[in-house]
DNA sequence: CGGATACGATACAGCCGTGTATCGGATACG
DNA sequence: CGTATCCGATACACGGCTGTATCGTATCCG
């Protein structure tokens, strides 16, 4: 953890700009494909700013990441009792369930910008294993949180997980992503959210029981 | 459809070479970050080689993407027999699912390299609107085919699908990719097969029904 | 065996991205 | 209001990739 230099409040705008920047063109082009001028562009700076700010594009990477899995942990935690408050009121367990799936899908803002970044830095970390230390690190703390709210959304529909909460997230996320990469390919009529309706409330179902339940 | 100039035997060899090479290229480096020398280097050829084959990198996407479906295609066709047998010859209810599941998963052939070029391909064709016509093309193929395939194991067991089964082939594939990326990541120790075992046997049961019964 | 041709290697010119070093102007402070 | 400092812009040198044009050679055929 390295102490942070407060800087200058511009200082710390203009790497907030490049850092916004760099998401856009890291989902449009890959992180590999983007350059760093194609950052400067879309941050309306030149190379020189970036240089005098970030070591190199690694040094970027390696915020986006950690930007990202920040943002997503604001998300979820401010949204969480919002759901807590829908699912109790729900009046079948059908209702509820449903209600549960789609809060957790709402919950991991999946569009086009979103399912491209974390792809992309996935595979990031699955190519380059240097980077796959910081990677594991916010994705791990992202997935247990989003696991422990799983757990208690669940007990308010007195359910509980039949696996590892983790492997039930990491399923739901799968699924998410890939119906929306699906819509994103079939152009304007892809519809989102359609694989996720389909099986999503299936899905969660299967992979809990009724708390007192057998099986 | 164009019409193939058989050409000389030489040629085509030369042309595999390269195409061999581009994939191993492409999943190591991503397609945008994959240069025409990355590929000669790894075909043991030269730009001349390249340059007299093809017309660009984007005419070696489009056909990478081909063989990559048609290997996949191949693949499905010759273990078809395979689970069959083995699905009616399995003793309960559960074996029989597991072995169902075991097969299609093991039928997508998931190692680091396949998981990285599908979804290098995948991202390509969201990125590339120009490219994701040919993407759909074999893409659905392969997915109906093994659709077609789960229907007919699945009546092997005396169920069928609740949902689309192309829904359950994308929510299985999407399983399958995430189990093997998180293992890739992990490095060594990571299992590739965890998630998809942990949570895949209860998803197909759960989006599937005996084919007389009500739910 | 000899010539034609197909095919891959080599050479070259141009462009693009990188990283460093220097410059100029805005901001902070006395 | 003037001066020092910070910070982003500009300039430059270098390396790598692309695409084309040319060359040399292996292969095919009479």
């Amino acid at each position: 953890m390295v102490i942070e230099e407060p800087r200058s409040a511009r200082r710390e705008a203009t790497r907030t700009r490049v850092l916004d920047a760099a998401r856009i063109v890291f989902a449009e082009k890959g992180v590999i494909g983007a350059t760093i001028e194609d950052i400067c562009e879309q941050a309306g700076f030149t190379r020189g700013a970036v240089y005098s700010n970030f070591a190199d594009k690694d040094a970027i990477v390696e915020e986006v990441m950690e930007r990202e899995h920040q943002a997503l942990l604001d998300h979820i935690t401010g949204s969480i009792e919002l759901v807590e408050a829908e699912v109790a009121s729900a009046g079948s367990l059908e209702a509820a369930v449903s209600s549960l799936v789609n809060r957790i899908v709402r919950t991991i803002p999946l569009d086009r910008q979103v399912t491209l970044i974390a792809t992309e830095l996935e595979i990031m970390a699955v190519r380059r294993p240097d980077l796959s230390g910081s990677f594991l690190a916010v994705n791990n703390a992202f997935r247990e949180r989003l696991a422990a709210f799983l757990v208690a959304a669940m007990a308010r529909v007195g359910r509980e997980p039949v696996v590892d909460p983790l492997d039930i997230i990491d399923a739901v996320k799968a699924i998410g992503e890939r119906s929306v990469r699906r819509a994103l390919i079939e152009g304007p009529d892809g519809d989102p959210d359609a694989l996720s309706e389909a099986v999503l409330p299936a899905v969660i179902l299967a992979l809990s029981r009724p708390i007192d339940g057998a099986s």
